[in-house]
DNA sequence: ACGATATTTGCGCTACGGTCGAAATATGGA
DNA sequence: TCCATATTTCGACCGTAGCGCAAATATCGT
């Protein structure tokens, strides 16, 4: 018994993992080069502890295009987590600034190249809810609303990658709009400055114009 | 953050301090010398280990005589150790000989050379009850009733070493008989056959007689 | 098919920590 | 005072595990 206790222990006894385990506390899922950066050492290295943690069901994967997304596998690591965290002589405040960024990343966030997040979900509810979309699969039934708004519907079809299809979106466990669509969507609302793409994250700001005319033009409330 | 989650996780993650944290889980606290034997490494090992534990507040010490009686500190270092045990891959039956053995332990044991335990505790009480030892201190006040017990009585008196003492017990948490007297009390206790002293542990039987025994002698009730 | 990006694997280097024997320290009891 | 027992400290040995570099593998998008 005592044995497997240290064992699993040394799961956490290292501050690569340890930061890895609290970086996914939230329940969000991370690519493997998302942790790297997070905790400061490199591809190599991530791979070897997400390899450790994949083998001890603390995380589990799931592959989307050439990512992997690790999430933690249930609530234990991170009940455990939070156990030991309880016996840590001092209490650092938690990161203000990490958690502010997590906070914008659930609010609005980049996808590969399309949008994710609270405003991707919303827009590509309120697409299917007008109609523009298919509820199933989410085909373009209503090509000519996206052309008018601006979004180059025709070079999107050109392209060889898929046209539009569903992304589980890992922060509002709901889908959101990707493929060469999705990503058309994404640069003409780039280019009307309604969405601002932060320099360093995969963050995402929505400006007021960008709040004000999603509503008027598409119906989508961002909350 | 992460950095002193692992440093607390590194505690638990060594196979002999778990071992430490698992015999310490109920309450009890033991010496440094039985953890060693527990865990079957050397003194000076189980020294190295009790210091980080200690440092870390994980476990509490207080010294009685020349034993150094180790238990956990609070309830925090039991509760990580068992989210982290919930997270072990496969779940050995909890030894069935482990939880005897300690189970007996609580009910009597020898504390140096006297006797401890629920028993112990018990008898205690009983002789404060009928006024053979006083509640403060346990005084002795009548020598008669245990000499024509058979208690060695005179020897112990003669003894260099203290004479009666209260004992913190610390499966009961409250006070048995040490000193010269309690020795002889345990002496004349075992001679009676009224209680058995297990070969291997610290751990002693009442016998059906030293039940009876005690109860009508001393109306003492071992419940 | 090709280049770019993401991730994993193999390898060697290094450092940390667990272990014990021996000696030092503390306490109890004769 | 002296010996026995309990515990800690010191010093050295050794195995393990984390690290990055470089190369291999996988997938995407043109």
């Amino acid at each position: 018994m005592d044995a497997d206790v240290a064992a699993v222990a040394g799961l956490f006894a290292d501050r690569t993992r340890a930061s890895v385990i609290a970086a996914l506390l939230d329940g969000r899922a991370l690519t493997a080069g998302e942790l790297a950066r997070a905790c400061d050492v490199t591809a190599a290295t991530i791979s070897a502890h997400l390899r450790r943690l994949l083998e001890a069901d603390l995380v589990a994967v799931e592959a989307q295009g050439r990512h992997r997304y690790y999430r933690l596998a249930d609530e234990r690591a991170g009940r455990a987590f939070e156990a030991l965290a309880v016996l840590a002589p001092v209490r650092p405040v938690r990161s203000l600034r990490q958690s502010r960024v997590a906070a914008s990343l659930r609010a609005a966030r980049t996808c590969y190249d399309h949008l994710a997040g609270h405003a991707g979900v919303r827009l590509a509810e309120a697409f299917v809810s007008r109609g523009i979309l298919g509820p199933d699969g989410f085909p373009l039934l209503d090509p000519d609303t996206l052309t008018s708004f601006g979004v180059d519907v025709g070079a999107a079809g050109r392209s060889r990658r898929s046209f539009a299809h569903p992304c589980l979106d890992w922060s509002e466990r709901r889908h959101h709009l990707a493929g060469a669509l999705g990503a058309a969507v994404l640069t003409r609302l780039v280019e009307l400055e309604w969405l601002i793409r932060d320099r360093s994250s995969r963050a995402v700001r929505v400006t007021d114009a960008g709040r004000e005319g999603l509503r008027t033009r598409f119906g989508c409330e961002l909350g």
